[in-house]
DNA sequence: TCCCAATAGTTTTATATGCAACTATAATGT
DNA sequence: ACATTATAGTTGCATATAAAACTATTGGGA
């Protein structure tokens, strides 16, 4: 079946090119929401989602997190130790493979983890307050799917 | 009405949390399609939207093209110029206002555009195809509406 | 066992980026 | 007309980044 995109004709408009208002909108959420983390709590983007996969996960290595976040190796290696060196995550070569290491968050890290969380969800709730829970739905559903996609084939 | 988000919850999960869903898969987009003009057209992301935005919207000045791709002035400025140094834009002093430049892209300029937007719509094809007709017009409908959100009030 | 390829993570290097400072021109107020 | 402020665009600088090279360890074969 045709989606009927911009696909379909042979013109590009970048109004209805998905990529570009994709990555456009993209970019102004998390300039918006770096607003909180880098100002207020001193994280980058990388920091924090480093910072946020392990609150969530527990404890990860850092290939994991690249695979969870698909951010770059080193980019990853850095945050990694940036927080580390701030007291807010530790590390321990894995049991199994001496060339990993286990990553955990210390209290510290929980501690501004929890104090984060609260307002990214209120900014968060800002932006969303004026779906309704339809639309809310259907977006979360097809960004799921692309992702899939994305994933595999394409 | 609330939007029964993620946001209604006190916890943060990151695989419904628009922000970093949205990230992430604008990150994979732009990574899969940068692979295209980059690797066989020699462009880099901001050079592909201003090349991309004048072939769209004729004569621009860089702060026009700034505003519509919310890209920083400078990116905007080096970009302007690589594309000038490749014989792809001509820049002209703007009539009315000196300080300004009339950007515009030269034959070459629009015969490589020309050559591009064919492999980047089959590309979005590709990753469209297999969302409905509804699934696609859903989906730029909320992004649109997210976008306006985030223009004036978040 | 002994190579050799694969993997986890770090570091180097070249480039890209964001921000602020800067130049030049234009617009505004008095 | 003059001083002040705003705007268009460029550039310098410090930082961030991607990609490749590198170290250390592991996992397979022959």
């Amino acid at each position: 079946m045709q989606a009927m995109a911009s696909a379909g004709r042979t013109d590009l408009r970048l109004g209805s090119f998905l990529p570009y208002v994709l990555n456009n909108l993209a970019e102004r959420v998390s300039a918006g929401l770096s607003g909180i983390y880098a100002d207020e709590f001193a994280l980058s983007i990388p920091e924090w989602r480093v910072l946020a996969n392990l609150a969530e996960h527990g404890t990860l290595n850092a290939r994991q997190i690249v695979e969870f976040t698909s951010m770059e190796k080193s980019k990853v290696s850095r945050a990694v130790n940036n927080l580390s060196r701030r007291g807010l995550l530790s590390q321990r070569r894995a049991a199994g493979d001496s060339r990993a290491k286990d990553l955990q968050l210390t209290g510290e890290g929980e501690a501004l983890y929890r104090r984060i969380v609260p307002r990214v969800l209120a900014w968060e709730r800002d932006l969303l307050d004026g779906l309704s829970p339809g639309e809310y739905r259907d977006l979360m559903h097809v960004l799921d799917k692309l992702g899939k996609r994305l994933g595999s084939g394409a």
